[in-house]
DNA sequence: GTGAAAGCGCTAACAC
DNA sequence: GTGTTAGCGCTTTCAC
């Protein structure tokens, strides 16, 4: 009855209420896990090749978050690393008890196919989602739309894209954006592959200046890639955003302290993190899919 | 008996292990939390003025470790903040049932005092420590002498210190070291306060051309600071590492994408977090204090 | 609507 | 050493 959820007059409940906060009781969430078998931890799964994706800033973000709201329930957060081509182990963690949620981060839809049943209405993505796991995720499309119609209105025409990992679904709206774009101002797209890594971006701008010796812009799905673009750029003694104009999207820590400071569009990460894991902790039926704004932040290098 | 420690023979213990394996079971963590009252969740709690500081990037890689190491032991990670002046705040945390160990980051030995009975044994600072309260933390000292002695193997000898927020216990034996090289070399100590960012950094590096003009290095308790001072100087029309060499400590992420790349002193961040959190999770009887050690890292800056 | 009783899956304390 | 039993503090179910 203490969860305020159960059948009670009115009265009844003000009073549990009353004696509740003057006794100052606090429920006992491992007795409670135990006895409604509901779980005491929130696992948090990220996608990725390797154990080092773990080691992303924006995965301590995710977390920091998480771990926060999560704190107001009295419950905790784990990390997991979920390897990209093996979702059975996503089954495995599942399977452990005294789990109450799950949040997989940067998921693909095959891994969330894997998600057994019993966990549905206690799984959130952020990312993409699937018919069953709500998702929660940055509005790339729009987001790419705005930077890149900025490089335009400040007189770039001939714009290249760096994008992310192949394997990222995230990855498909932004280049579409892009394409649109370019196709609206009738010119030609650009598009090279990247990793979201700085060195693969230092390579890109290379790439890039070689096959396109006229481009005036590059926008990377990502600052690391973007910074890297910046450092190659350097190297190739093209001056930006004299030359070419810059642009990056996450808007991470750094970009505001690079120089020149880069031109991105910011993401709010956490408000992200804390309504997906608020939708699995609190269980409160959710949208299939729950899109937030990407803005574009304006500074030196486009 | 699960737990492998109770009194048993050891064939007997072999065959419960095996059965163990064969029948795929798994203990549940939260009736072990209730019925042992070890609790479910290793909170953490970071000390600061605002409850901002849980967005430090260095909160979370403590996070992303506690979480990952906490994982295996099916054990969830909450995150608290700690009003720098309330330590009380601390106690009404480790009221708190279902708490079951408490790693408290950057606190003071007042807000250590703090800690009830009985969570000895089950707590551990992430920075200085108490009798009661196992010490993790970095080697600054040493850290210390190694950049400043760097510093003065190539050449510099009017070196200037901007410091940490004065309420950090750490950073004291810090400028005990710095005081120490110059007073070896015999030069003059140029202290300044700092508090940790960037645009502190910058404004320092103002203060300190204007007070000492013939500086010619300038190390900082904090790459964010250090990176701040990097861009002081740039604005002042100071060439580094020409006129002045700029050196920073903790080798953040984006000390290597700096330009110039920073100098700096790496800290083995997960190692530190890793062994508290074992600490308090295994209960090992572990040292008053265990330092880990602080290596230069040489790049264009100094 | 309300109260009592039966577990949830473990650990710990005690008898054998 | 080994087996047994009584809870841990809740939720849930079932009588009233």
């Amino acid at each position: 009855m203490v969860t305020g959820q159960g059948p009670a007059s009115a009265k009844a409940r003000d009073r549990v209420t009353a004696a509740v906060t003057r006794l100052g009781y606090v429920p006992d969430a491992a007795a409670r896990a135990l006895a409604s078998r509901s779980g005491t931890r929130l696992a948090i799964a990220v996608i990725g090749h390797t154990a080092a994706v773990l080691d992303d800033p924006y995965v301590g973000r995710v977390l920091t978050t998480a771990a926060h709201i999560a704190a107001e329930r009295e419950v905790g957060v784990s990390l997991h690393w979920l390897p990209l081509n093996e979702p059975v182990t996503l089954a495995a963690l599942a399977g452990r008890r005294g789990l109450g949620g799950l949040l997989v981060v940067n998921p693909t839809r095959p891994a969330l196919e894997t998600v057994p049943r019993d966990l549905r209405g206690r799984v959130a993505a952020i990312g993409v989602g699937t018919r069953h796991v709500p998702s929660f995720d940055v509005d790339n499309r729009t987001g790419t739309d705005g930077v890149v119609r900025h490089l335009v209105s400040t007189g770039r025409r001939r714009i290249a894209m760096v994008t992310g990992p192949s394997w990222l679904p995230c990855g498909d709206r932004a280049v579409e954006a892009y394409t649109r774009v370019m196709r609206d101002i009738g010119g030609e797209t650009r598009v090279v592959p990247g990793d979201f890594t700085a060195a693969r971006g230092a390579a890109a701008a290379a790439e890039i200046m070689a096959h396109w010796p006229d481009t005036d812009a590059v926008f990377a799905l990502s600052d690391l890639t973007a910074l890297g673009v910046l450092d190659g750029l350097h190297a190739l003694g093209v001056d930006v955003p004299g030359d070419v104009a810059v642009a990056g999207f996450d808007d991470i820590a750094f970009a505001s302290l690079s120089r020149p400071a880069l031109t991105t569009s910011t993401h709010p990460v956490e408000d992200i993190a804390a309504a997906a894991a608020r939708a699995v902790l609190d269980r409160g039926g959710t949208d299939r899919v729950t899109c937030f704004p990407s803005t574009l932040v304006v500074r030196e290098s486009a």
